[in-house]
DNA sequence: CTTGGGTCCTGTGCGC
DNA sequence: TGCGCACAGGACCCAA
């Protein structure tokens, strides 16, 4: 099994301890200047980012799912998606150095992949870094959120009032593929990725592999538990990491948390005296790590 | 409608 | 030691 190399990717918890680490240092500002180093992420990016962007103020930070939006005072949001290996930097004026490893790969003055770099009036910079550019950024009016492409259609907010087992019980209804599966869906539950969902699998002690719409009611109450107390945690230990955050080049993006199952293949299981061994499975071409013994 | 598979992208780690 | 390849996976896209 290979190794992640200490990080993970960003689900919920990052995303929301990546938008509270920005909130101080955006908001209530004009963004005095935005470096655009290529055309796009996974997709282009919106025509004439830049321009409609700087000068502007930035109101307020928030997230949607793995969705990080900042109201502009234009009356648009820019819309921000870490992707897979999305990393940002926050870098003050007081820090010396703007960025270590100035003039790597040929760029002047930053590292490899930093495609977005935004200075703020105060001097604040924030440097958006993606080497294999799963992210994307895009722009739109505000108050047409609702039919912003990417965000249409999103299920509910898992640590919002809207989700319970009940909801959970209605999307599932008549659905035969695996639970892992159609939780991973964001239609269903907006904001859990492939970490997240074993975990909170494993919590419960649902099998990934169990039809979504097979799962008695109780047991979708555990499950919707579960999601609520692993993502809750990921959520706490990053802002406690956020403390420490000068301390390692202030890079946001990659909290470690403990996980159970996650990339823990062949270890033994730690659910009270069920010495079951986690085992790693492939379901639609991704890695599902749970434990057969004490989920059914 | 549902479901599954392909695709994009680069860094990393492993086997030969 | 160096090379090639599998793998990591979020979200769209398309085919059956």
């Amino acid at each position: 099994m290979r190794r992640l190399n200490g990080g993970t990717m960003p689900e919920l918890p990052e995303v929301e301890t990546v938008r509270t680490a920005l909130a101080p240092a955006m908001e209530g500002q004009r963004v005095r200047a935005i470096d655009i180093r290529r055309d796009g992420l996974r997709w282009p990016f919106p025509e004439n980012m830049g321009q409609r962007i700087e000068g502007r103020g930035v109101l307020r930070l928030r997230r949607r799912a793995k969705y990080i939006m900042a109201d502009l005072d234009s009356g648009e949001s820019w819309l921000i998606h870490l992707g897979m290996s999305g990393r940002v930097t926050i870098s003050t004026p007081g820090d010396g150095p703007m960025r270590p490893g100035a003039f790597v790969h040929g760029h002047p003055d930053g590292q490899a992949h930093d495609h977005v770099v935004w200075t703020m009036e105060d001097g604040t910079r924030v440097t958006f870094n993606d080497p294999r550019r799963f992210g994307a950024m895009d722009l739109f009016a505000t108050v047409d959120e609702a039919s912003q492409k990417l965000l249409a259609g999103l299920g509910p907010e898992p640590l919002g009032n809207s989700f319970d087992a009940a909801l959970l019980a209605a999307r599932f209804k008549g659905r035969r593929m695996p639970v892992k599966s159609a939780l991973l869906d964001q239609r269903n539950v907006a904001g859990l990725g492939n970490i997240y969902v074993c975990e909170a699998l494993w919590r419960s002690h649902i099998s990934p592999t169990r039809p979504a719409g097979k799962i008695a009611m109780h047991r979708l109450e555990a499950l919707a538990q579960a999601i609520r107390d692993v993502l809750r945690e990921a959520i706490d230990a990053g802002g406690s990491s956020l403390k420490d955050y000068r301390q390692a080049d202030g890079q946001l993006g990659y909290f470690q948390h403990r996980f159970a199952v996650y990339d823990r293949a062949a270890l033994p299981c730690q659910t009270p005296e069920c010495a079951g061994e986690i085992a790693r499975i492939v379901q639609s071409g991704r890695s599902t790590f749970y434990c057969p013994r004490c989920q059914r």
